[in-house]
RNA sequence: AGGCCGGUAGCUCAGCUGGUUAGAGCGCGCCCCUGAUAAGGGCGAGGUCGGAAGUUCAAGUCUUCUUCGGCCUACCA
């Protein structure tokens, strides 16, 4: 008699769930959003944490121009994972996202669409021009702002804070008054490119290099020796030998006579292509790298002009560049006397070589001294560099870098302007020179050489301190625009001083107090701010914060008057009014009524760092939901020069202290092969297209994944890792649902009545949880991924639940095994879910909705993971099954491979090692293959193994058990040795009688 | 050119103060399952730790040099 074997298929207690395997980031997304906004996450959170310890990220504002890309995604998404790690953890973590609306790069935009329509910056009234900007800055603000929400960044998006809102222009402005009233700031001045064309300063990214015809002159500054010659040293020698025989000086005297003798008649020559920067010579530099002799001429070339050298003249020149100096300036033969030491030229002092110019009238009469210099190289030229601090960014800092040795020379260390804004020669020249312009700035010659060049070198002839010159061709600087050529010209700037109050110690000092992750980030910044110059805060430019100063005629600032109080509520309300154009369009007398013949209101604007180095400012200041220090300031590595610095400079310039407790960088993104994303490259990866094509998770899967404080790299084959591993995650979450469906807390068990088995796994989630604190708050977010990723795919997919899947599905309803199993199933539901919020903050609230509808995950914290789920021992117990079961599992696969076994159901194994005994009965696994009760099973080592038949023994051993007398157990699959179809236990479970 | 940092399996990352055959996950290959199924499980193959030299009984781990890459700063008189 056969009848068909009854299927059992309905008689399982199989997961059940709705919940789909596949995400559908993309459209999914958008939905949570929706979902969020109706919930009103973000005030709800404020709500809920009121009270709450808070833990403030101040952020960095991204520059309102374009859209987001992959950098400022990343940025975005590591303060979010802070964020929210943080509010789940118990703080009120308030984020207040911001931007950057002033600036150059917005300017230009402005002024391309103006010429677009065929009009000039200058045809449009500056109110205007800056109106325009204003909205061009707050359209990109909404669009970046829409993208960053898209990739479900959480924060105060309807209010966040702009550099360039009234109240933040006014704050800026009262932070600019306070430090101008603490005496921090002063007027100096400094060389910038300039363009004598169209009358105005130039940006780096505003020139463009392009090869120009230049005249390149050598030029020799005479040494000054007072106009002694070798007799006069000869003399003074002898003098001194026969009058001083025992002086204490005689030896140094002598010396220093002897020196001196070999530089009579000498000359330090230079090399130059800007002739018209001679006149405002005041310097020539050397390097101490650089190996120098002394030459004398003995042949000249016959040429059919007059030269200004002659034989016996002495010339120093670097040796390696001295073949190339004595060919330049005719000179057939030499002979070279000496080396020319570095404390020679230290000691040594230069005349102009205009000093005796026809029409200098004493003009030139000041010494020249030799400076050394990192700048100068032997690459070409002499091996000196002629140093004219009003032209030159270089010649400016080693001119002022050498205070000392100027003081103890008697020496003038202010930078005079020499030149006007046409670039020409002011009336601090010599007469002949007044006026001359170096460059034509009209008519047809424009942007061609002026007169400047050929009269400086017609005057160099007449002194004869000509050597050489001939034209050439070099790469210069050219304004983009009207393409004419570039000068640098010394012009009036600000400054914040670094030391006149100790603002550099100040801030060192902040630097030592203050958290670096990673650390090396307080060298990097502390080298910086040891090391750096006066902070230059003036633009001459027009979209930006005015330098709401008021100068009087002798230079004097308003913040120095007895009536500056009232002035500045004067200046500070019109800005609050009207914004910055409150400063430009409001009249003189209205913000100075008395007393205000010949001052004037300064028309330069502040650096856009002086902007974003207030954010501090006008946002947690004067912010009442925010405390008025950020604990942590997080932005790319950039920013050590950048915001990081403009903001402890700012604060400590005006509060004395640093605005954060932390700072975190972070890499860079760069493409698979580490190379930096550029156009030009075409390995530029887009955020949106990711989170158009993948989702927003996945890209935030990629930021938690990766080491954020080296270079990130991101690829087609990295977004495949983690689409990977975020499906991997997601199924284990959907296993969990499908399980936990219909659980209640009333099938609870508590955990001392639990198998060995859940109370590991509590055990395991103990080590997590107690892990995970310190994690986030060390900014730590890889790890936190990696050991939740590793703790799914190891712990629970591939041991417990493959193990449970037996009791899950097969065990009777209120079995204590498969209660004990929901109940941890539920617990751990609760802590993944929690922890890997703050990263797939999408999928983990389209999961919590599973299991919990109604209010959102974001608003829960993370769960306590009790110490008394803590078992060491068990652990240990644990990790010795687990080596047994890996063996037998080898020993296995030969038998499946040789199609002998299938399931691991069909084997009978003998397993073995080091005291696997012992940690089974520590353990309560029983060894038996039968379970004592059917109807509440308990665990036996077939189970953990997941084979029908477990024993133990010396060697690891697999047999087959289709063959023997077991029979397959038609619902569990399990092989047993009894009657019947089924097992007692699965009998039990489907409340059958045992059947006959 | 200078300052700071980095280069460990195809990919993302571990590897503490130098000490057994350099680890994990993914991917890949082979196999099983078909009651997590556009899922799940098992086994396995992949690395001269960027290169060279040195210190040491012993180096991925320390030193020097070199190469490639990143951020910043400078330069072209």
């Amino acid at each position: 008699m056969t009848s068909e074997p009854r299927d059992y298929r309905d008689t399982l207690f199989l997961p059940k769930t709705d919940f789909p395997m596949r995400a559908g980031l993309p459209k999914a997304e958008p939905k949570w959003i929706a979902f969020w906004e109706e919930q009103k996450l973000y005030t709800t959170l404020r709500e809920q944490s009121e009270g709450r310890p808070t833990y403030t990220l101040h952020d960095g504002p991204p520059y309102a121009n374009g859209h987001i890309h992959m950098g400022t995604a990343l940025n975005k998404i590591l303060k979010d994972l802070i964020n929210r790690s943080h509010q789940m953890l118990g703080h009120d973590a308030n984020y207040v996202p911001g931007w950057d609306c002033h600036g150059l790069p917005i300017e230009w935009k402005v002024e391309e669409e103006f010429r677009a329509k065929g009009k000039s910056k200058d045809d449009v009234a500056p109110a205007e021009f800056r109106a325009r900007c204003r909205d061009y800055a707050k359209q990109w603000v909404d669009v970046q702002s829409e993208e960053f929400q898209r990739l479900g960044v959480v924060g105060d998006w309807d209010n966040p804070y702009l550099t360039m809102r009234f109240e933040s222009e006014a704050r800026i402005c009262h932070e600019l008054l306070k430090i101008a009233e603490s005496g921090q700031l002063y007027r100096g001045s400094k060389p910038i490119m300039w363009s004598p064309v169209e009358q105005t300063a130039l940006a780096e990214a505003e020139v463009e290099y392009k090869d120009r015809k230049v005249s390149q002159i050598y030029v020799r500054f005479p040494v000054n020796l007072s106009g002694l010659n070798e007799n006069d040293f000869d003399y003074a020698i002898s003098y001194a030998k026969t009058n001083h025989p025992n002086s204490e000086n005689l030896q140094d005297f002598v010396a220093s006579r002897e020196r001196d003798k070999k530089y009579v008649n000498a000359s330090v020559v230079i090399w130059t292509t800007t002739p018209w920067t001679i006149p405002a010579n005041r310097a020539v530099s050397y390097s101490t790298d650089i190996r120098y002799g002394l030459y004398e001429i003995t042949d000249l070339e016959a040429v059919e002009f007059d030269l200004g050298q002659s034989v016996g003249d002495r010339l120093i020149v670097a040796d390696d560049l001295w073949e190339i100096v004595s060919k330049a300036s005719f000179i057939r033969a030499s002979k070279r006397i000496q080396d020319v030491t570095a404390e020679d030229l230290e000691q040594m002092v230069l005349s102009h070589p205009l000093r005796d110019m026809p029409g200098a009238n004493g003009t030139y009469h000041f010494p020249v001294p030799l400076l050394a210099g990192d700048h100068v190289t032997a690459e070409a030229g002499t091996g000196f560099v002629h140093t004219a601090p009003s032209h030159g960014e270089d010649d400016f800092n080693v001119w002022m870098s050498n205070g000392d040795k100027l003081a103890s020379l008697g020496i003038d260390p202010a930078v005079p302007m020499t030149m006007d804004d046409k670039g020409c020669y002011t009336d601090v020249m010599p007469k002949r020179f007044q006026g001359l312009d170096v460059i034509r700035t009209s008519g047809k010659k424009r942007g061609q050489d002026g007169k400047a060049n050929g009269e400086v070198i017609k005057a160099l002839v007449e002194t004869g301190n000509l050597l050489a010159r001939a034209p050439m061709t070099l790469r210069d600087a050219h304004s983009w625009r009207s393409k004419a050529p570039v000068i640098r010209r010394a012009t009036p700037q600000w400054f914040i001083s670094m030391s006149k109050t100790g603002l550099r110690d100040t801030a060192l000092a902040e630097i030592d107090k203050t958290t670096f992750w990673p650390d090396r980030g307080r060298n990097r910044i502390g080298t910086m701010v040891k090391d750096r110059p006066d902070w230059l805060i003036s633009r001459q430019r027009s979209w930006g914060v005015p330098i709401t100063l008021i100068v009087g005629p002798k230079g004097e600032l308003h913040t120095d008057r007895d009536d500056a109080d009232a002035i500045n509520a004067r200046i500070l309300e019109a800005v609050r009014e009207h914004g910055v154009d409150g400063w430009f369009d409001t009249p003189l007398q209205d913000l100075m009524p008395d007393d205000n013949d010949d001052w004037a209101k300064v028309t330069d604007i502040l650096d856009v760092w002086f902007d974003s180095g207030c954010t501090h400012a006008f946002c947690l200041k004067e912010r009442d939901d925010l405390p008025d220090r950020a604990d942590l300031y997080m932005e790319g590595s950039d920013q050590h020069r950048g915001w990081f610095q403009s903001s402890l400079l700012e604060s400590c310039a005006v509060y004395g202290e640093a605005p954060y407790d932390g700072i975190l960088t972070h890499g860079f993104v760069v493409d698979a092969k580490g190379l930096k994303m550029s156009k030009s490259l075409g390995n530029v990866m887009s955020p949106l297209e990711l989170t158009q094509k993948y989702g927003a998770d996945i890209v935030r899967l990629w930021v938690a994944s990766s080491d954020v404080t080296e270079e990130i790299r991101i690829s087609d084959e990295v977004i495949k890792t983690n689409t990977d591993s975020y499906r991997k995650l997601r199924n284990t979450l959907r296993y969990m649902i499908g399980a936990l469906d219909g659980y209640d807390d009333s099938e609870a068990i508590a955990p001392e009545d639990m198998p060995a088995l859940e109370r590991w796994v509590l055990h395991r989630l103990w080590e997590l949880g107690s892990e995970h604190e310190a994690m986030v708050r060390n900014h730590d977010h890889r790890t936190i991924f990696s050991k939740l990723f590793n703790f799914c795919t190891n712990d629970l997919s591939a041991f417990y639940f493959d193990i449970r899947k037996d009791a899950l599905y097969c065990d009777p309803l209120d079995s204590t095994r498969r209660r004990a199993c929901r109940t941890v199933m539920n617990a751990i539901f609760e802590r993944l879910t929690t922890w890997l919020a703050p990263i797939l903050c999408f999928t983990m609230e389209e999961v919590w909705q599973q299991l919990r509808p109604g209010a959102s995950v974001h608003l829960e914290t993370f769960r306590d993971c009790p110490d008394a789920w803590r078992d060491d021992a068990l652990d240990a117990h644990m990790a010795t099954v687990r080596m047994a079961r890996d063996a037998v599992n080898e020993a296995i696969e030969p038998l499946r491979r040789d199609k002998v076994i299938k399931s691991s159901l069909e084997a009978a194994v003998i397993a073995a090692g080091p005291d696997l005994s012992r940690s089974l009965s520590a353990l309560g696994i029983d060894v038996a293959d039968r379970y004592a009760d059917p109807a509440d099973p308990s665990d036996t080592l077939a189970d953990y193994l997941i084979v029908s038949k477990a024993e133990i023994g010396q060697v690891v051993s697999v047999s087959d058990l289709k063959d023997t007398k077991a029979r397959k157990c038609l619902r569990s699959w399990k092989y047993f040795e009894g009657e019947g179809e089924i097992t007692p236990r699965d009998a039990a479970a489907i409340g059958e009688p045992k059947a006959a």
